[in-house]
RNA sequence: UGUCCUAUGGUGUAAUGGUAACACAGCAGAUUUUGAUUCUGCUUUUCUAGGUUCGAAUCCUAGUAGGACAACCA
């Protein structure tokens, strides 16, 4: 009996229009810009539109609101492509609003027949001006009754390249008085002779977003057009325009946008990040655009998991970035190979392990995955243990190596360690310890037990790697409410790099594995790893509650 | 001194006029050869004031708070 889930505030809308017979079934459609790459808060809008095609039937296309040739390249369409893909969604047609440029510039020609549209002569600086303010009424431009035939003559000319950058521009004519400042004659063309990614340099005017989104939605039939809430005041546009050109009424919808805690979701300022060399690019581990998180290791199932679980409503919100990694975490525990690495070694000599012998001892790979087998770890009387993993006066209830303390070296021997070793400085520069022959992994007849099992890596084949430790990019919460620049909120300390000591293993590691080193993070190889030179990412550190614990 | 949108635990999201719930976070405990995972329990919630109703988180009115709107960006 599986639960119903109960549906958000779009599923409700859907729901009823395919119950009324409104829609047999939904066409929906996810419209980036190419000027940028996609972050999170896409990743959400992805998740809903074709999330919701393929639970209600029916398809989701691809568009690319590619009507500002200035900001617009093919290297974002591509890198958007190929996120969309990676999520794991497919799109039914791959489309351009710069497909429509024809059919949206007869559109033009349409109202400007119908004496809603007119070639506007001033600047943009006298067109603010007549827009007034949202608490006064905008005033009339002097060429707004120019006659139909003028019009036509104009935006003709306007098309042929007569004009330059920002001499004239296309108008609806609406209401200048408008309470909606968007209605108080919107521009709807602009000349810019620029180069377009894909229609070079046919056209010098191109359609604003509110005379190219609502008309390539109904061109495309789209059934439930979904956008953030910023275009709510859009949408009487929308529908005026859908209504005065007589075409398909396709309906918008606005949900709230993702905002997370820590984390900036704007494609100008992640751009500026990039530009500026803050971060290595739109695909630095520390980025949230998807290009980065998936280089650091997280799962699409696991970012699909997340966007499932913050839901869809229209009020603001501030997801805790805690939840992201929890989803992360929940994920890669199921799928990562368990793997031992130490980040900061100290050199552990047992006494009592015959000198010169190595033995190979099995571990468990995944111990959430059954017939994930074991791989074999060399052992011998020399190995390196974690710093940390290390007390000389140990606090109370710290179960892992003190002098005289006894601990388990995770799928070998219970370890004691009986005499610290210094260096001038007076710095613990090597243990020395007794093992338990008896208590070996699998087969204790010691009849010990200890509380603390400690990871290890044996010296003599221990393997150095590079491993980055990413923390949260910027230092503050909320994000939305600092006022001065955002640059200097950055985490000075969201980049640490260590050379860590890996068992043998890992040499065959691939750039598709995702791994768990133990008690330290998930992990997975950076694409800039060599055979020579391993180098890793932490994904995300593993819950540490005696962290926490210290803390207090 | 306008219009529109929104208001439920710390954070999100449900409850669709009939016992306010779920997840994350937090706290406590059990298990554990990862202080991980898993399991158990607990803390904490309807912005305010009126109204409609047998009954309101839900409907109405007003207030308050937050957000959006004055780009030839999307």
């Amino acid at each position: 009996m599986a639960e119903e889930k109960s549906l958000n505030f779009i599923e409700e809308i859907i729901e009823a229009d395919l119950q009324s017979g409104k829609h047999q079934s939904i066409v929906t459609r996810f419209p980036p810009e190419p000027n940028g790459y996609l972050h999170l808060g896409h990743a959400k809008s992805i998740c809903l539109n074709f999330g919701l095609s393929l639970k209600y039937g029916g398809y989701t296309n691809l568009r690319f609101d590619d009507t500002n040739p200035v900001t617009e390249e093919t290297e974002y369409v591509e890198s958007i492509k190929d996120d969309v893909r990676w999520l794991g969604f497919n799109w039914k047609n791959e489309l351009y609003a710069s497909d429509y440029f024809h059919h949206l510039y007869d559109f033009a020609l349409l109202l400007i027949r119908k004496g809603l549209a007119y070639v506007d002569d001033s600047t943009s600086e006298e067109m603010a001006a007549q827009k007034g303010t949202p608490t006064t009424p905008g005033t009339n431009s002097p060429y707004r009754n120019r006659s139909v035939e003028e019009n036509l003559k104009l935006f003709q000319d306007m098309k042929a390249g007569v004009y330059k950058d920002g001499e004239k521009v296309l108008r609806a004519k609406i209401d200048m008085a408008h309470i909606n400042m968007l209605m108080r004659d919107p521009v709807l063309y602009r000349i810019k002779h620029a180069h377009h990614h894909r229609t070079g340099n046919e056209w010098c005017i191109y359609p604003m977003y509110d005379f190219a989104h609502g008309q390539s939605d109904s061109i495309e039939k789209v059934t439930h057009s979904i956008c953030t809430l910023e275009f709510v005041p859009h949408r009487e546009l929308y529908d005026w325009c859908i209504k005065n050109l007589e075409i398909y009424p396709s309906k918008q919808y606005e949900f709230a946008r993702l905002n997370m805690t820590y984390t900036m979701m704007s494609k100008r300022k992640l751009l500026q990040l990039v530009n500026e060399k803050h971060v290595s690019g739109w695909d630095d581990p520390r980025m949230p655009t998807l290009s980065g998180v998936r280089r650091r290791g997280y799962t699409p199932e696991a970012i699909r998991d997340f966007c499932d679980r913050i839901g869809v409503a229209k009020r603001e919100n501030l997801i805790d970035i805690g939840l992201l990694e929890f989803c992360v975490r929940e994920h890669l525990n199921k799928v990562s190979q368990r793997r031992m690495v130490v980040f900061d070694p100290l050199k552990v000599v047992i006494t009592n392990y015959e000198n010169g012998k190595t033995e190979l001892l099995p571990s468990e790979n995944n111990p959430e995955q059954e017939g994930s087998g074991t791989r074999e770890m060399p052992f011998s009387n020399t190995i390196f243990i974690e710093r940390d993993d290390f007390m000389e006066v140990p606090p109370k209830k710290y179960f892992r190596l003190a002098p005289g303390q006894m601990v388990r070296l995770k799928s070998a021997y219970i370890i004691k360690c009986e005499e610290v070793i210094k260096d001038a400085g007076g710095n613990v520069v090597e243990l020395r310890c007794t093992y338990l022959p008896e208590s070996k992994s699998g087969q204790d007849t010691s009849g010990v037990h200890v509380k603390g099992v400690i990871h290890w890596v044996n010296a003599a084949t221990a393997l150095p790697v590079e491993v980055r430790l990413y923390d949260r990019l910027f230092r503050v919460e909320d994000l939305s409410t600092i006022e001065d620049d955002f640059r200097g909120y950055l985490n000075p300390e969201s980049l640490k790099a260590v050379t860590a000591m890996a068992e043998p293993s890992m040499l065959r590691a691939s750039a598709s594995d995702r791994f768990q080193f133990l008690r330290m993070g998930y992990f997975c190889l950076d694409k800039d790893s060599t055979p020579q030179k391993l180098l890793f990412n932490r994904t995300v550190t593993l819950k540490d509650m005696w962290a926490k614990e210290q803390k207090k």
